[in-house]
DNA sequence: CGAAAACACTTGTCTGACAAGTAGACAAGT
DNA sequence: ACTTGTCTACTTGTCAGACAAGTGTTTTCG
């Protein structure tokens, strides 16, 4: 009968707002203009700006903070923020970290053997001659590095952001018992080994065998960090 | 020491308007008190109180018609209006959201049937009873807290301290009032349940059991957002 | 009696003002 | 050189008051 519904100004102003985010090109985390901006740019009152700032910001599109502004939300590594945190500052944790490990990243490499593209395995291909490149040359701090980027190459070939920002977050903090693993006579070569095993399923598109692989390669190193830690106590 | 937060007045009009309507028996269709009622009853200006209204609308708690004044929402209109629009822009990341939470929490809830005390159970309980008290009000903000602390409290019965906390960040990584899957008809009810069945495998210590019946649960909500997606497309 | 006008009440919008939190510049003091 | 405090400018948070625009009831008048 009739398709004309009264419109709310505050709802013209969330379709203009999220036009202006795709016109000029912000990003999750940026900054974004201010209320008096807003007022301006869509000559409408403050009011009107504020009561559409208040229902993107309750459906989650952008966060405020007073005195600094209104950002649009990043979905992911914001929220993640503390538990990177907890995990720096309770490194002592490593065998929680580890069952943690455990659990997230064999189905992860399960999930990049199905969805890794030639650029991804490009990476991780690169990760891998470079830890063995600082392996020959006995250097932990780059081989420590290497090893991180594998495994974070791995969680973005997978193509979920929210698995890729979790094991971005994972490996942030790597605990002493961890680099001293490295330590133990045969990890390295180990590691090396196991890395390619991974990889090679990933490449053959075998679910099963990457998630296996993968597993053991945890299982290993943890052991060989259990070994090492006993030696200490 | 820590909880320092500052809190908006229009989040604190929206605790006191859930107040009022608890107290005084606001049913669905129910004319709410007006714009500048409430603003005398909670001693606070109408914008603010506006600004409070925006979000209780935008989360489908209220409709608001102009000339006519503010109404409790029935059930209908609480379902599909905001909610189709939010799930057709976050689409990606909502897939993304449930694939981690399947990684993940199958295998928490198998670690709990394992190592959860009484203590843990009660808490697990109590989750539970909430939960199905405010399914009766059909308060859905307060639905998804209780939801939520019952996966949180299963995730600190598995004592492991990374995977708690892993799972606190994964549990607010959707902004409130949209945790999707309970907006889809029917989910409420087939939620509570598949809580149930969860929560007596774990006081019966059946790891297989609660790890699948975890498995089930997610993924029985996650197709439930997949049809409801799929009835706007 | 019946229709139009007046009125009361609602939400919608605008304006201007001040409070409160934040960040950077800059100068004073050690 | 470095900390410390102040000042300033900009941000969001809150308020008060006004008028526009829908809606429903009551009153008035033809």
């Amino acid at each position: 009968m009739k398709p004309i519904k009264k419109i709310r100004l505050s709802d013209s102003v969330i379709n203009a707002i999220k036009k202006k985010v795709a016109e000029n090109n912000f990003k999750p985390g940026d900054k974004f203009y201010s209320e008096n901006e807003l007022s301006k740019l869509l000559e409408v009152s403050r009011s009107s700006i504020r009561e559409a700032i208040r229902i993107l910001e309750a459906t989650g599109y952008v966060t405020v903070r007073q005195g600094k502004g209104i950002f649009i939300a990043d979905f992911d590594s914001q929220k993640f923020e503390p538990f990177v945190n907890w995990l720096k500052s309770n490194e002592q944790h490593i065998l929680d970290h580890f069952e943690v490990r455990l659990i997230i990243e064999p189905k992860a490499a399960a999930l990049a053997a199905e969805k890794a593209d030639a650029e991804d395995i490009r990476k991780m291909e690169e990760a891998l001659a470079q830890f063995d490149l600082f392996a020959e040359r006995k250097d932990n701090t780059e081989i420590i590095k290497w090893d991180r980027k594998f495994h974070r190459w791995l969680a973005g070939s997978t193509k979920n952001s929210t698995l890729h920002v979790l094991m971005k977050s994972v490996t942030t903090s790597l605990p002493d018992g961890w680099i001293s693993s490295l330590h133990t006579p045969g990890r390295i070569e180990k590691t090396t080994h196991e890395h390619r095993v991974i990889l090679e399923a990933i490449k053959n598109r075998d679910k099963n065998s990457a998630e296996k692989a993968m597993a053991r390669h945890l299982e290993n190193a943890l052991s060989d960090i259990r070994s090492h830690m006993g030696t200490l106590s």
